[in-house]
RNA sequence: GGCGGCAUAGCCAAGUGGUAAGGCAAGGGACUGCAAAUCCCUGAAUCCCCGGUUCGAAUCCGGGUGCCGCCUCCA
């Protein structure tokens, strides 16, 4: 099956070919570490952490680059602020980075460097920029020269005349035209600077993506991705100063995720609404909080609402209601023998074949989410109504279990067991003992046809947020 | 002001030329001591509006309205 991409690049969806067949090369702009992650870097970050995810499910050889801008003004401020060394505003957050992205259970990209091991690459780049006659040195300051690069805008589909036209942006005294960007800065006394051939300074941000991009990937990568307030003018800089230095194109495929805004509000730290990853991971289980940011699609706009949180928990309740029902009968590495498992197992395998035809699609998860809860009501169907042996229940399970595994490894859901999925995440409001106790004097109650009791001990346990279910098997609890 | 995107049931969300997926919520039924869960059934006459193309449009084209993003740091 054929892969196809929305290009940002031409804004169409296209065939998916890379530079070297079966190989990947795809870099993606991280953070700037300066602050504790939100939301929205939670998005881009799993949207992109399945687009890894499905590619090597493809089969490709993937090498996934993303960095971190370790040095910036936003960092240097804070470490003002805090009257620290910036190193240790920087350090501070990668490290609560990889907290707040491990317990939401993304996968670790092959390669993660940092701007500031990587000045000497940039250096290069620049100098090789100056030579070339794009770009220009104003008292140590170096700055990439639009003018000189008759394809800029094309990312972004803007002319230079367009944005002359703008003029939101007022000229600076040193450069040449306004839209020229900063490849190096002089550094101002007490920052951070790197020796160079211009004089003290530090690189612009734009120049670190561009020649780290380069040094793991070569000229020309397969994807770069990013948020899409990125595409102007981070990411048409990168092409700028790319493909004046090398000649060559600097990527294939352009992909940008959707912005989240929360509760209609656009999210700001002005309005208050900033919601950090590390609260919300110990409000919502990592993988209630993955289904609903993967199931909308990656380029539209998502709402983030308590209320869509919500169903995306009873969504995955769901599914693994169906886990649970399996564990009851098996699951079978055989070939259903009847009639009606053969049909169901047709399905089913439709149902893996369709999942897989809507990732192709430009990474449609929302439909590829669909079809595993359309397959979870044919094997609940199975399981509840067909009249077959645990045994055949086992086989068709067993076909169920080949949709899950792609969900699983392409989603990064359905990782745990059901029983652990039901116990939440949250302290319980009692202990397991006492619970399994009230059980047992609730079991005994109905037994005499005390139903009164019974259901006044399952009542006091639902008050509590427990709730109980009646199986053939015995009674289960879950938390609601 | 310039550039770009989006507008589908109560809510979320697929669908980009041929009688509108899926999830949540709602109503009815089966099951249950009663529930819960599960299964079955029901549900969109403006697919934002107005024109146009077409045998046929939610889907293509033009215009409009609303919302959002970018143009300055931003996932």
């Amino acid at each position: 099956m054929s892969l196809k991409v929305y290009n940002t690049l031409g804004r169409k969806k296209v065939e998916f070919s890379p530079l070297r067949k079966g190989r990947v090369g795809m870099y993606v702009c991280g953070v700037t570490v300066y602050d504790y992650c939100h939301i929205g870097h939670a998005r881009s970050v799993l949207v992109f952490d399945m687009i890894y995810r499905y590619l090597k499910a493809k089969g490709y050889k993937v090498i996934y680059v993303r960095n971190f801008t370790d040095i910036d003004d936003k960092i240097i401020n804070r470490a003002n602020q805090e009257g620290v060394d910036f190193r240790e505003v920087s350090e501070r957050f990668i490290g609560a980075f990889y907290e707040d992205m491990d317990a939401l259970g993304v996968e670790r990209p092959d390669v993660e460097p940092k701007a500031t091991e990587h000045i000497k690459e940039m250096i290069e780049m620049v100098r090789g920029l100056v030579d070339r006659g794009h770009a220009y040195t104003v008292d140590g300051d170096v700055y990439f020269d639009v003018m000189s690069f008759s394809d800029y805008g094309k990312l972004s589909g803007r002319s230079l005349e367009e944005m002359k036209a703008g003029a939101r942006i007022e000229v600076g005294e040193k450069k040449r035209n306004p839209l020229d960007f900063a490849l190096w800065k002089a550094s101002k006394s007490g920052e951070p600077a790197w020796e160079s051939p211009w004089g003290l300074g530090r690189p612009g941000w734009h120049i670190e993506c561009s020649a780290m991009s380069m040094k793991y990937l070569g000229e020309t990568l397969d994807i770069h991705g990013g948020g899409l307030d990125l595409i102007f003018p981070h990411h048409e800089n990168e092409i700028a100063q790319s493909e004046a230095y090398t000649g060559k194109p600097f990527c294939l495929y352009w992909i940008h995720n959707g912005f989240v805004s929360v509760e209609g509000e656009k999210m700001s730290k002005s309005l208050g609404n900033v919601l950090l990853i590390r609260k919300m991971v110990k409000e919502y289980h990592p993988e209630a909080l993955r289904l609903f940011l993967l199931s909308t699609h990656y380029r539209s706009p998502i709402d983030f609402s308590r209320k869509g949180l919500e169903e995306a928990k009873g969504a995955m309740n769901r599914l693994y209601r169906t886990l649970e029902a399996i564990e009851e009968v098996g699951v079978s590495k055989e070939d259903p023998i009847s009639e009606e498992g053969k049909e169901v197992a047709a399905r089913l395998k439709e149902k893996r074949e369709a999942f897989f035809a809507a990732m192709d699609d430009d990474f449609n998860s929302a439909l590829a989410l669909a079809k595993v809860f359309e397959g979870a009501r044919e094997m609940n169907r199975f399981l509840k109504e067909s009249g077959e042996s645990y045994e055949e229940k086992a086989r068709v399970a067993g076909v169920f279990m080949e949709l899950v595994g792609p969900v699983k490894g392409v989603f990064g859901i359905l990782r745990v067991t059901p029983q652990n999925w039901f116990k939440g995440i949250k302290e319980l409001p009692m202990s397991v003992e006492e619970i399994e106790r009230l059980i047992q004097e609730r079991q005994e109650a109905r037994r005499v046809k005390d139903w009164a009791r019974a259901d006044s001990i399952r009542d006091e346990l639902k008050a509590k947020g427990i709730v109980l279910e009646d199986k053939p098997k015995g009674t289960i609890w879950r938390l609601a």
